[in-house]
DNA sequence: TAGTTAAAAGATAATAATTTTCTTTTAAGT
DNA sequence: ACTTAAAAGAAAATTATTATCTTTTAACTA
């Protein structure tokens, strides 16, 4: 994955903490701002939390990435991709990708009451059979 | 809308604070907590803001209520209905539930991957044709 | 390739959101 | 009415997030 392009394509500066955020989140598939930021520290040990934060912030700005909230579970961040649900264990926190269209559902929706769609997000919370 | 018996079947103690929170919740449809501090505090103007967040949380605990967060927009409760969809303005905040049926969607991903529903959410999130 | 500039990083302080603690009050069951 | 556990209210504490300011750096240009 080329993160640079990613960056620039979202008229973003490159920069190393960029990088290595962009990294951790594309190996992790989704991960929260807390286990991100022990992550990154491990690259850039005097990374600040608010420049972290601004990162985040400006990445979802452009749609770059994407914030999942799921109830009793901290939000999770991720590289956009093609629009996918969540699949979501509350008990011991696994977060699957499920690879189901939503979109079209979401643009029978949308259309239907004028609306443009920026975003659509379908989270299924519930205890895996592990947590059983 | 039978208040009393929501909170009994939660095994949740009646009280006019709760009550009024219910109320105000299902006057609203959807009330975020700012909204619904501002406005219970007309009907009980010492109400404490700790009491506002002890009672939601208590409530979410049981399921009475639900949380439903869509980006850019502060988190907003509802008393647990049928499972529907939510498709959200993010420039106005226009906030309008679809009556799509998103348990039979939901049942498919879990099953196939082992896992007990708890909660199921749909968002949509979008420009509305006012905001456009 | 150095020079310029706007943006990003880092440090810290400030703000906002949420939770905890403690005391007083009250709902619900004898 | 009496008892008890839970809830309310007030205040403080904690946590999460944002803002401010100075230093550093990416990206562009001469």
């Amino acid at each position: 994955m080329n993160y640079e392009l990613l960056l620039k394509e979202n008229n973003l500066k490159i920069t190393p903490q960029r990088l290595g955020i962009l990294q951790l989140m594309h190996e992790a598939g989704h991960i929260s701002i807390e286990e991100l930021f022990a992550s990154i520290k491990k690259q850039f040990s005097s990374i600040s939390l608010a420049t972290l934060y601004k990162n985040i912030n400006a990445m979802l700005e452009t749609s770059l990435i994407k914030e999942v909230k799921a109830p009793d579970i901290k939000a999770r961040y991720e590289i956009s991709k093609t629009p996918h649900a969540h699949l979501v264990c509350h008990v011991c926190g696994e977060f699957k990708d499920i690879h189901f269209d939503i979109a079209r559902v979401a643009h029978t929706i949308a259309d239907d009451n004028g609306y443009t769609i920026d975003d659509t997000s379908l989270i299924v919370s519930g205890i895996c059979p592990k947590c059983q």
